[in-house]
DNA sequence: GCCCGAATGCCCCCAAGGTCCAATAGCGCG
DNA sequence: CGCGCTATTGGACCTTGGGGGCATTCGGGC
């Protein structure tokens, strides 16, 4: 599998470099960058992984960086750290869905209790997304009539109200409605709806 | 409707009296409390609330308070106020799912617009579990059997599938289903399937 | 002994799903 | 322009699955 890697972002080399050396001994890989720009300028990535953020960074700072990242199709979990940090500002922070947010100095066990946090939740959020992408790509399969009877059909209607609903006969709603199974690939009304619902309420919840 | 009401657990009395005013003031019903145990021996809520919450306090603090809250049955949200806040322990309250942490001073509107997410939320909660207790209630009133009957059919399972897991005649099967619909208030599996989920989901993530 | 949960048999109806076949309409390609 | 492909529709027919009604039996518990 990938390795797991964290990114970390700060202007200060002494600070990334011991930064390296502590999260690297922990069994991550690690890519460090000087700048919030550095860093949206190669952030592809694939596989768990999460982001240890200085708030106060010239140019681009942490916050910004992290409001940029919560529109952006996958959101990075992010541990902040800081030197000379507020209260406003780390409450700004977790209210963003910041993992933690840290003060300098601190313990390393600390960091790495954040980041091992950070990380569960990214293998979370990446299964879980897979799990739907996958699911939206067979509905993409679905013609727009098959989708029309999808959304009857996991409603519990019946095959002669869906008819009328639709102004067709019993008969082209059960084509229809075996095309959908087979497209969805679901072996029941239940999986159906499951499937259904997997993507209904993860678009109402996130 | 009950009007939504304002807790306020604040040690100090001038405190009390202002933050009694002005969330009064903006169509809110509001009891002060001078500890966190004399808040909880009289917390039985009925309808949306949040809590304003100081954190320093003598004897059980802020933080106290809302871990005692975190494992009650209905956790209501929580607004912190301080004094004297520090990084750690906004970061602590934070992640312990407080909806904000100000510090005074504060202005009134971000008191008020604090408040009013935590009601938001408070009602949103309050919705799901309404809803949740209903279908649990309904639930309970099932046999052994036809909850048993119940979880497989929810799987997608023919009822002769379900009769050989069960040691059973279809037949039998049949009519645990039956019972199983009407006392699960349930006019299709689509349905059916939704109310196990819903019971399922919520089990798995509380 | 009565009530209830559980199990079962028989009969019948309706819904779902599949097979074979057929027609119409739109669209791109040579 | 005709050919092929896809989407959509529809008919006839048959099998399987789900659901309701009615009656019976059996074992516990009050």
């Amino acid at each position: 599998m990938a390795t797991t890697v964290v990114f970390v972002v700060d202007d200060d080399p002494s600070v990334r470099k011991s930064l390296t050396r502590v999260i690297s001994a922990a069994g991550y890989g690690v890519e460090v960058f000087a700048s919030a720009r550095e860093f949206l300028d190669r952030v592809p990535v694939s596989g768990p992984c999460c982001l240890v953020l200085d708030v106060r960074m010239p140019g681009v700072t942490g916050l910004d960086l992290q409001n940029t990242l919560a529109h952006a199709v996958h959101r990075i979990p992010i541990v902040f750290i800081t030197g000379h940090g507020d209260v406003a500002m780390s409450v700004t922070a977790m209210k963003s869905g910041a993992v933690d947010f840290l003060t300098k100095p601190f313990a390393s066990k600390d960091l790495l209790g954040a980041i091992q946090r950070a990380v569960e939740r990214d293998t979370r959020d990446l299964g879980t997304e897979a799990h739907t992408e996958d699911i939206q790509a067979r509905a993409r399969t679905l013609t727009p009539r098959e989708r029309q009877v999808f959304a009857l059909v996991v409603t519990g209607m019946l095959n002669k109200q869906i008819a009328s609903e639709l102004g067709v006969v019993e008969k082209t709603v059960k084509v229809h409605r075996a095309r959908v199974m087979d497209k969805m690939r679901a072996g029941s009304v239940a999986e159906l709806v499951r499937l259904a619902d997997g993507l209904g309420v993860i678009v109402t919840k996130a």
